[in-house]
RNA sequence: GUACCCAUAGCUCAGCUGGAUAGAGCAUUAGAUUGCGGAUCUAAAGGUCGGAGGUUCGAAUCCUCUUGGGUACACCA
């Protein structure tokens, strides 16, 4: 479609340059005019549109006059002919492509490269460090973390089919106070008790004397000091308290890790802040020593962000621990030492602006040359269709629950369809189909928006979902094994044969694939591609519904369609990986 | 109070650097299976793009103001 286009836009240049030279106006201001090439809205109208409102002004000549002139030139243009004819509409040109052309690269393309066909080169040399997940060791993951999992993970492999380096790196919170409070409780409450004997995942197993320390605390003023007082006990070492820390980090991330493997998210490296707050600390007093920041009488240690009016920002406490923003300065000093970036985003709710603000400036401040090269990709939060989650209320949607649910929906369906012994394994294949609905109905949204779940919606299988993908994914599959099968394969595939009004539309959407690929990666928004592939899907299933392709009228068109859906197929499975959709191969 | 984000069909979301009659899904109604998987397809109905100005030949899109909602502004993370 490139050619086609690059070919019609120096073509109309030419057009509109003889024009301005017979009337006798100043080429070289044309030129500044620049041409726009759009797509018609209805299809039979051409597959490219330029409109001649800009040059309307200069040529002192209406839109539709200059259309009809150009289409003129074009009717008369024998080597334009070749590539497709031009005709006016309005104040439109609208240019039918030859597609055969459009057609035979695309497969030629899809055939060469063996399926990594949308994958570019656009960000190649690229070094992208990306910074997804991070979650607290004192509570099992919820619904807010799968849809910062699922972002991260698809933006990664977004960045990746653009040809960057990437790392994925995720980073536990395993210490601070709140840790504490779930120390604090099980200290209090837990006789020796473990998952094991309580038979409870890990995970919610310390989370659940997370939520008996607020419990205890409402009726515990005391409960507060109790808390800060087993922080400084951990920062000094102390033996106990450590094992204790040790034994439930263990428990918490464990858990965690068991969802991780069922959501398949992955990481490059793994740093926890127990191990780089102290180089937090060391910044901070780095940066005391140069006087960037102050110490007041009390001891404590903080930075004035007045000048930007972000007021003044604490960063050791007066008895000397460290906060949220003090690990986080000791985090990426130690990454850029790690591995030197040329980017790292921190995929994070939009709660958090403040914070990055604050950080990377600090960073800056430092005198850290590469602050400039980190960026906070800020997601909107999860709402239910009641409102927003709220833990005191017991709204928060759990992860594994969420998750269990969906395979249950999932199986329920494959058994209610009859397909129980259709599929190679009912529990990896109801797995698939509920990380599907899930990743998609998570992706399909913009990240910077919120975003409501309905728990109803994200288990419907119909419509605008991610089984709707599969499905159409394990139909062409079928259709493909099918043709193998009979030894169809008869005469080359001839693009110039798909001269349907559908089959037009769905070879210039597949040839539109890498497009997507890399406005994705450039907008750091996996809901482009979302977008794009349920467009594509459903004109396939337009396709698919109303064109015989096995038996087609002749051998050589049943081969050519075949051909089609080859490609089709290869744009689904990638487009799908981008988004952690699970290919089905049958469901 | 200050800053940032959001507002499109009953609900959930698209809408590319401004361009032809603003599009999907769900829900509602009416249809389609002697062809490759009906988890599908077709159609109807549903909109003063929160409101008011402005820029422009042309605005859902850009600018200003305004209304409504969200978030942040901790020695929590």
């Amino acid at each position: 479609m490139d050619i086609l286009k690059q070919f019609w836009s120096e073509r109309l240049r030419t057009y509109l340059d003889q024009m301005a030279r017979t009337r006798g106006i100043d080429a070289a201001g044309v030129k500044e005019v620049s041409l726009i090439l759009q797509r018609p809205p209805k299809p039979e109208l051409g597959d490219l549109a330029v409109p001649m409102f800009p040059f309307a002004k200069m040529f002192r000549a209406a839109p539709p006059l200059l259309a009809a002139e150009i289409a003129e030139f074009a009717g008369e243009d024998a080597e334009a002919a070749s590539w497709g004819t031009a005709q006016a509409d309005g104040p439109y040109v609208n240019i039918r492509v030859n597609l055969a052309r459009v057609t035979e690269s695309l497969f030629a393309d899809i055939r060469s490269r063996e399926g990594s066909y949308g994958s570019s080169e656009s960000l190649a040399g690229n070094r992208v460090m990306i910074e997804f997940s991070c979650p607290n060791t004192n509570k099992p993951l919820h619904l807010g973390h799968l849809r910062n999992d699922s972002i991260g993970a698809s933006v990664a492999r977004i960045l990746k089919a653009n040809g960057a380096e990437v790392r994925k790196v995720n980073l536990i919170n395993d210490r601070g106070v709140h840790i504490c409070k779930s120390m604090l409780a099980y200290l209090k409450f837990g006789q020796g008790r473990s998952p094991e004997s309580e038979g409870v995942k890990s995970d919610h197993f310390v989370g659940d004397y997370y939520v008996k320390f607020s419990q205890w605390a409402r009726e515990n003023p005391a409960a507060e000091q109790e808390v800060q007082e087993m922080l400084r006990n951990w920062e000094q070492g102390d033996e106990a308290t450590v094992e204790l820390w040790k034994l439930m980090n263990h428990w918490a991330i464990e858990g965690i890790e068991s969802t991780y493997d069922k959501t398949d998210i992955v990481f490059d490296q793994v740093y926890y802040e127990s191990s780089t707050y102290a180089k937090g600390r060391e910044e901070v007093l780095k940066g005391l020593q140069s006087g960037i920041f102050h110490r007041d009488d009390e001891g404590t240690v903080w930075v004035d962000l007045e000048h930007i009016k972000l007021g003044k920002k604490v960063l050791l406490r007066k008895d000397g621990t460290s906060l949220y923003v003090t690990q986080d300065i000791g985090t990426a000093v130690q990454r850029y030492e790690d591995w030197p970036f040329d980017r790292l985003i921190y995929v994070v709710g939009s709660e958090q602006q403040y914070h990055f603000t604050v950080l990377f400036h600090i960073l800056s401040q430092l005198g850290y040359s590469w602050a400039d090269q980190l960026y906070h990709l800020s997601y909107g939060m999860v709402n239910l269709p009641e409102g927003k989650m709220k833990s005191r209320e017991g709204t928060v949607v759990d992860a594994d629950d969420l998750i269990d649910e969906l395979e249950r929906m999932a199986k329920q369906e494959i058994v209610e369809k009859g397909r129980e012994h259709e599929v190679d394994d009912l529990d990896n294949t109801a797995e698939a189909v509920a990380l599907g609905a899930l990743n998609y109905y998570l992706l399909q949204v913009t990240p910077a928006k919120d975003m409501v779940f309905n728990p109803k919606e994200s288990l419907s299988f119909t419509g605008n979902t991610g089984p709707y993908l599969q499905y159409m994914g394990a139909r062409i599959s079928s259709m493909l094994r099918k043709y193998e099968a009979e030894g169809l394969s008869g005469p080359a595939a001839d693009g110039s044969l798909l001269t349907l009004q559908v089959e037009r539309e769905l070879i210039k959407m597949l040839a539109g694939y890498p497009d997507a690929v890399v406005q994705a990666g450039a907008e750091l928004n996996p809901s482009v591609i979302a977008a794009y592939l349920y467009d594509l899907t459903r004109v396939f299933s337009r396709f698919y519904h109303d064109v015989p392709v096995l038996r087609a009228e002749t051998p050589q068109l049943a081969s050519s369609r075949i051909e089609l859906c080859r490609a089709m197929r290869s744009v689904l499975m990638h487009a799908c990986r981008l988004l952690g959709i699970p290919f089905l191969e049958v469901m």
